[in-house]
DNA sequence: CCTACCGATCGGTAGG
DNA sequence: CCTACCGATCGGTAGG
């Protein structure tokens, strides 16, 4: 029993060690560009052995795209549920998103860009998760001008500009870099803020 | 006289032509997922022909990368020279950068993540360029903060949240919405003067 | 996990 | 601008 159950862990170990090693060379040279050769090569085995873990190059891109995709969506809907006031609801649901992209840039990078390559029908699926977690957002810069906190804005037009805020961090972001995620989150937070929060003076 | 430039002009026509096809296809899938028979069929001719008006694929790359670029360059140099006020120089520069790229999508897309496809030399030339835009949109924040117009910020993170805000419009841009892109230009330069402007009260 | 190998498709050239 | 064609490389399979 132990003994399988190491085999089948292991072979879960190695499947997650060559989508990691995808997603790093997918990230430098895109996903079509990426071939299963030189994936192999980084993986320290020959091409043909990649299909005793993967079935298709495709389910490399659905693993990193529904992964990332839930993981997102499962914090942003957490946040909904545990705090009541809109600021701080946007501030958490900030700092979700931008600890779980910068945990894993590559991933990350294949989740905000690369998802077009997925077929159908994974593609619509994953479409779907895209608008859901969009709506989320929106949802809560509603609740805020709901409470009187943010001003009235244009709703889409806001969800936009926190959206690009968060991701476009993996254009610019170094690890070795002086700012951490949380206080990256905090910057972006305080400046969104300052675009939505209701002039306290009126208040 | 008249008839030889009439076929070098009607030439170049049909360059541009292949080069804003290409583009559209690259927008789709990607630099490497698309192919010189695929663009030929969207052009009206066969593949070996495509290389009388190129040398080759990486020409189109080349092309739409670096005069996106310059072109912008151009347009931000213009604002630094005319006018005085910072926040006017952000507004226009803003403006023209919106204007530019919602001008031609495809084209945008590309300069904005295809150009690591570029190889050497041209790649270390094109980052050059991208580094002298995001210069010069620092020196105007900059500026605003020593004009005492906007407050002291970080000037890394402000030039970054800019360039965001502007570039991820092609991730939502569509012509016939109800946004003319003068608008959107408005509502962004709004948005992060917001972030940037000292409190009036306290002038 | 490997060797041997498949058909398809790639960017690009020769020659007219 | 076309037909005919090149070597290289692609994702993936058979069989062990």
């Amino acid at each position: 029993m132990h003994n399988k159950l190491t085999v089948v862990s292991m072979s879960q170990e190695k499947k997650e060690l060559i989508i990691s090693k995808a997603n790093a060379l997918i990230q430098k040279s895109g996903y079509a560009a990426m071939g299963m050769r030189e994936l192999a090569k980084a993986v320290g085995i020959e091409a043909p052995s990649l299909y005793n873990h993967l079935q298709s190059k495709e389910e490399i891109l659905n693993q990193t795209c529904f992964t990332l995709g839930r993981k997102l969506l499962i914090a942003l809907e957490e946040v909904n549920d545990i705090y009541f006031d809109a600021e701080q609801k946007l501030r958490t649901a900030i700092r979700n998103h931008v600890e779980i992209i910068t945990h894993d840039l590559s991933a990350a990078y294949v989740f905000i860009h690369e998802w077009k390559h997925l077929s159908e029908p994974s593609l619509s699926e994953f479409k779907q998760l895209r608008d859901k977690y969009e709506a989320g957002i929106r949802e809560i810069v509603e609740a805020g001008e709901k409470e009187g906190i943010f001003k009235e804005t244009d709703l889409k037009f806001a969800t936009l500009s926190i959206l690009s805020a968060v991701n476009w961090i993996i254009e610019w972001y170094k690890p070795e870099g002086t700012m951490t995620p949380i206080q990256i989150a905090e910057k972006i937070s305080d400046f969104i803020l300052q675009g939505l929060t209701r002039d306290k003076r009126f208040n």
